[in-house]
DNA sequence: TGGCGGCCATGCAAGCACGGTATCGGTCCA
DNA sequence: TGGACCGATACCGTGCTTGCATGGCCGCCA
């Protein structure tokens, strides 16, 4: 016998009586009788082997161990009371995480703007961040890793997506080369040399872009260039330019210059936010719905 | 509808069937067999008004809610898990908190000596202290509103008592004072002016001590002077001599010097420490015991 | 000091909630 | 397309808990 454990029920009787101090009134406090409640205090007392109440005849008084118990059932009910409102908040999006994958150049162009977004529609929710490559991203929204990507095109039909950037292409040259020189945009055939380019698997949307741009011919693919800093580094060391989107001037490197794109020239990429409409994260449903029905991102 | 509560079943088979993610794995971990676990979720679900699982079809996944909401009902259930064990320790008197009440002068001569004591026969038991004088202490401790005084006597035939401390008085003098000077032993009979007395309310041990000692006729009783401070400060303020417990030679006064007394009038005064044996404390209960099989306080 | 009232404990019968067995319905896979 | 797996449902039996009535104990008061 004993083994038996602790029901909510004993536990809300045990506080009426010790808050009471009077079985009968603790009764009438819960809608019952006194009885029941007699037995809930003695199976409480089986249960721990502890008396709880010091039985004086004239009413009752808790032991310490009563008080301590006391506390604990406290505790619990308290716990308890908040469950149940925590737990609506969290399935209607009021509260909740929100996966958040972005591009490393993504981190530059926007990611700031579009977390203060996010906070700005959705408060409450509580970000948690990943730097992760387009591709990896498409995979990672499938799988309900991730809630949300930041990614340039192509985005498969299956995902939504906004449009949250766009920005042309700027020429990175290193100081040494002659179109280091001057401040008027330069032309693309003004550049004689070769081409540092993105990776086609890391970077499929900007290698495109590029190859198209210039030509395969004199367009150096670098299988380790998916990484804008690599690329930068690369054009440093004298290996060629590169055409790297405009928000990454911010990332000024030694060695490095950066000229404008003639208007004939320039070619913008997009960079845009992208999710699952089956994600069942009530977060970012709510995002979603904010997003469908005011999608501009200043808001 | 609905407005059923939560059960304690309810919470211990969601647990399972969240950490399982299968209701009949979850049933087996459970000793159950699954249809009464598909029904206590269905009831959490009713009752929190909220999907707690997405059925799949081929097993079930934890929504954003039921992720929140397991964390508190894991939290439930280790609080639950630990109660028993807490109220156990503190009806055993394992933990638990003595309250210990001692006079002003007490506190000199034993309460760091008997603080360390309890600490080592009650460890895991923590002390809360009062001051008061001797009979307000004996009806604190009859009342159960303290556990252990520290008290001279006479001690109430009601209460249990421990020798914690004895001590023998010496003479007080203002530094004008022609005792002031020297440092053999004196003679009670070399006093020629009056003596500060102690109120016979607040310290009537002493005062009856002090009155034996030098004959009611030469004892100036100050209602005000129970506190040892107040008797020093009179004291020095050359309104007479003061015989006071030794240990408060550590309290330093200036314009006061402390002088022995001739072994002939040397009185030793004691200071005991006192409980009831009807107080159910536990911890108290504990050092009673523990002081009865060895009455040795160095222990 | 004996009766009385308040309070907690107990006996008993009824209601109900919970568990088990059997079965259904939907999904995935061969 | 049939079989296997998994969760949901129907139905029945049992055991716990409740409420009513009553017992036992202590303290109060005349």
């Amino acid at each position: 016998m004993a083994a038996m454990d602790l029901s909510l029920q004993q536990l809300r009787g045990f506080v009426a009586v010790a808050e009471e101090l009077h079985y009968g009134r603790a009764a009438q406090r819960l809608n019952l009788t006194q009885p029941p409640l007699t037995r809930q205090i003695q199976g409480l007392e089986r249960t721990l082997d502890v008396r709880l109440f010091d039985r004086t005849g004239r009413g009752v008084r808790l032991t310490a161990a009563g008080g301590v118990f006391l506390e604990h059932a406290r505790r619990v009910l308290a716990l308890l009371e908040v469950a149940p409102e925590a737990t609506r908040r969290a399935a209607d999006g009021t509260t909740g995480t929100l996966r958040l994958a972005f591009t490393a150049i993504g981190a530059y162009a926007v990611l700031a703007d579009f977390l203060t977004m996010v906070g700005k529609r959705t408060p409450g929710v509580t970000a948690e961040l990943t730097e992760l490559v387009s591709p990896a991203q498409f995979e990672a929204l499938a799988n309900l890793e991730i809630d949300v990507g930041l990614v340039r095109p192509p985005i498969p039909a299956q995902f939504e997506s906004l449009l949250v950037h766009s920005e042309d292409l700027v020429l990175a040259v290193p100081t040494s080369h002659p179109l280091a020189l001057g401040d008027r945009a330069v032309s693309l055939v003004d550049v004689t040399d070769d081409y540092i380019g993105y990776s086609p698997e890391g970077s499929q949307y900007l290698h495109d872009i590029c190859a198209a741009m210039i030509g395969m011919d004199r367009y150096a693919v670098s299988q380790l260039a998916s990484q804008v800093p690599t690329m930068l580094a690369l054009v440093r060391a004298g290996l060629g330019c590169a055409l790297i989107p405009r928000s990454i001037m911010a990332m000024g490197v030694e060695g490095v210059r950066y000229r404008e794109l003639d208007a004939a020239d320039a070619h913008s990429v997009t960079l845009h936010a992208c999710w699952s409409p089956d994600n069942p994260n009530p977060a970012l449903q709510r995002l979603a719905e904010s997003l469908r029905l005011d999608p501009h991102l200043a808001t």
